[in-house]
DNA sequence: CTTGACCCTGTAGCAACTACAGGGTTTGTA
DNA sequence: TACAAACCCTGTAGTTGCTACAGGGTCAAG
C-alpha cells in the first residue's frame, strides 16, 4: 500500500508517516518505480504500535525504546517496566501541577463578580499586587514565586 | 538597572527578557551610551506581571491582553474575566486528559509483575495487540482509538 | 488530453524559551 | 596600566511533535 493509505488505515497525517521515518520510528520501506514509498503489514502495525503509545502520552524517544524491545522480544523487559513508569511519574507530576494552578485561578476568578473599569476589578488588582512583589491571591508569600 | 539584575530580581533568564521584549511584552528600554538596555521600576513591574502569569499557566498572547487592561483601567473587565475562564476551562480540560492517560497507564503497569523475556512481558504483549487492532487494555474498544 | 488526486523533497512555522557564536564593554584587581 | 572575569550586544539555531506549504512529478478517469 502506498502512504495514503497507510496514513488512512491508522488514523494519521501522511506528513506524520513520513515525519516518523525521518525519526527512525518507522522502518524505511520499499519504493516502487515512480519513487512512492510502498508499505506492508508490518509498518502498519508500527505506526499503529506508534500511535498508541502516543496516546498514552509518550515521547517519541521513549516509544523508539519499546519499538526495540519489540524487535528483540529475548530482552529483559525491565527496561519496558521502567519506561512505564517514568511516564507515570511524568503524568502524576503533571497533574499534580496543573491542580495547584486550577485552585489558583479558582481563587483568582472569585474576585471579580461584576462588570466594571479593570482598575477596579478584583482580578487586575490582585494580579498588579504580584507585580510589585506583594503577596496575592495565587501566592500569598513574599514573591518569589517559582 | 541593567538587564542582568533585572533578571536577578525576577527570577528570569536574561534571554527569557530579550525575548519578551522582541514579542513586544516589555515596554522597549532605554539603553546607555554602549548600547546596554536600561531599566526602571516601570519594567521590573511588568516583568514581575508576566512571570506571574505565566506561573500561571498563560500563553503569551493572553499575557499580552492582560497587559493591554493593565494600561487602560478605565476599559470594561469583562475581558479580563473571559481569559481567566477560557484558562480555567483549558487547565481543565488539560488534566481530564492526563486523568484518562494516568488510569490507562496503571492498568497497562499491572500487566508485568516480573523480570521477563520481553516477549512475555504483559505490557509489550498488550502493546502489540493493540498494534494488531486488536483491544488491549487501555482501549478495550476494537481499533481506532483517536 | 486534461483534470484531479495522489506522491515526492525540502523548508518554514508553531510555543516559549534555551543555547550558542562571535563580537564589544565594564569592573575589579595585580 | 594591564589583564581577566563578568557582563552586554545581535543574530541564529535548537528543542518537541508535528503541520503547512512551495514547487515539482505521477497516475487514473473521463
Amino acid at each position: 500500500m502506498r502512504i495514503g493509505e497507510l496514513a488512512r488505515r491508522t488514523g494519521c497525517d501522511v506528513e506524520t508517516v513520513r515525519y516518523y521515518e525521518k525519526e527512525g520510528l518507522l522502518t524505511i520501506p520499499q519504493r516502487d518505480g515512480s519513487g512512492y514509498r510502498l508499505y506492508a503489514g508490518q509498518q502498519l502495525e508500527e505506526l499503529q504500535f506508534i500511535r498508541h503509545c502516543r496516546s498514552l502520552g509518550m515521547p517519541l524517544a521513549e516509544i523508539r525504546a519499546l519499538l526495540r524491545f519489540r524487535y528483540h522480544p529475548h530482552w529483559d523487559c525491565s527496561g519496558v517496566n521502567a519506561i512505564l513508569d517514568t511516564q507515570i511519574v511524568r503524568v502524576q507530576e503533571q497533574m499534580q501541577a496543573l491542580q495547584t494552578l486550577l485552585e489558583q485561578l479558582y481563587l483568582l476568578r472569585t474576585e471579580c463578580a461584576q462588570r466594571q473599569q479593570a482598575g477596579e476589578c478584583g482580578i487586575m488588582k490582585n494580579l498588579n499586587q504580584a507585580a510589585k512583589g506583594e503577596p496575592c491571591l495565587c501566592h500569598p508569600l513574599p514573591s518569589s514565586f517559582a
